[in-house]
Formats: structure tokens, sequence, C-alpha cells
DNA sequence: GTGTATTTGTTCGTATGTATC
DNA sequence: CGATACATACGAACAAATACA
């Protein structure tokens, strides 16, 4: 599923395959994405790599992040 | 005992001293080894590294760990 | 029965060094 | 040089189960 030797970053890469598991509805609103060990252990990255995707979600905005507790998927904005 | 600055990573090197108290019969068969807490004061690093270096033992198979018991030197293989 | 201390489990935050492209 | 990626290491916080007085 993930290229590391593809020409997009392997962190954009893992960003990108969450974002799909949150766009499906399997990950729900407010409910926990994985963790970043559990990031790195699914897709064999360093820690690092794993933070680096997170921070992607959190840049577009998909989750959010409660220090010591874990990541959530953001509630889906009200219209 | 433990060098921060050498070649060889400290939570190996504390696993190595760990192994060599276990080989030496200092820490018998089912006994506890050091728990967390007490190897990162006797070797003075984070926890993180202790728990890292008992992982390592883990994986040699040199010990066992309980869930909020304590990690305990494996038993001698039967031959 | 009740509280306290101990121990491992788990999470994110941060920094440093190395290597590669 | 900067971006990417890995490995190591320290810090901080909280949970959960166990052990014991």
């Amino acid at each position: 599923m993930i290229d590391p030797d593809g020409p997009t970053p392997v962190y954009v890469q893992i960003a990108h395959a969450i974002a799909e598991r949150i766009a499906r509805g399997d990950l729900a609103p407010n409910r926990p994405i994985p963790s970043e060990t559990q990031i790195q252990q699914e897709y064999g990255v360093a820690r690092a790599t794993a933070r680096h995707a997170v921070a992607e979600l959190r840049k577009r905005g998909l989750v959010y992040t409660v220090p010591q507790r874990g990541t959530y998927v953001s509630e889906t904005r009200k219209r």
C-alpha cells in the first residue's frame, strides 16, 4: 500500500491512507485514530514519520490531538 | 559501566548487563529482575530506555513479563 | 473493606544524530 | 542545502491491575 521508493513521501502516503479511512467512515468523528506506535507498526516506519503523517492530518483539520491521550477525528463541520 | 557516548545503544548495554546477571545466576529463574523504575535509577536512564532494555531481553527469551506484576527470569530450557 | 504504593501499559511532546536524496 | 526517514533517548502524564498494610 505504501511505496517507500515512490515519488510521494511516505508520511504523505500514510496521511492519505488514514484520510481515506476517515472519509469512508471507518474512523468516526471524535473517535481515536491509530496511535503513533500503531502507525509505526502498521506501516513499518519510524515514529518520526508516523508523527509527521499525523501532523499532516492535523494541518488539514481532519484530526485533533489531545496530549497524552491520543488523536481524534474532527467533528464534521456544521453546515 | 554504561557508556552513553559509546557506539552501542544504552538500552543494549543495559540489556547486556542484566543478561550477564542472569547468566551468572545472580538473577535466578522465575525470580524478578529489577523493575523499570529500579533500572531507571540504577542506570540513570529514562523509563522508555529501561523498557527498551527489558523488551530486548524479552525478545531474546531471557525473561517474561507479567502485566502489572513484573518481569521474571525465564526458566532454563528443559533438555 | 479501604486506601496506598508498586508495576507495567500506553499516549503524545521534544531533542539529537545519522544517512540519503 | 533542505526535505525525508530512521534510531535513539529523555520527559510527562495518565490508566489499570496488583499487592499490601
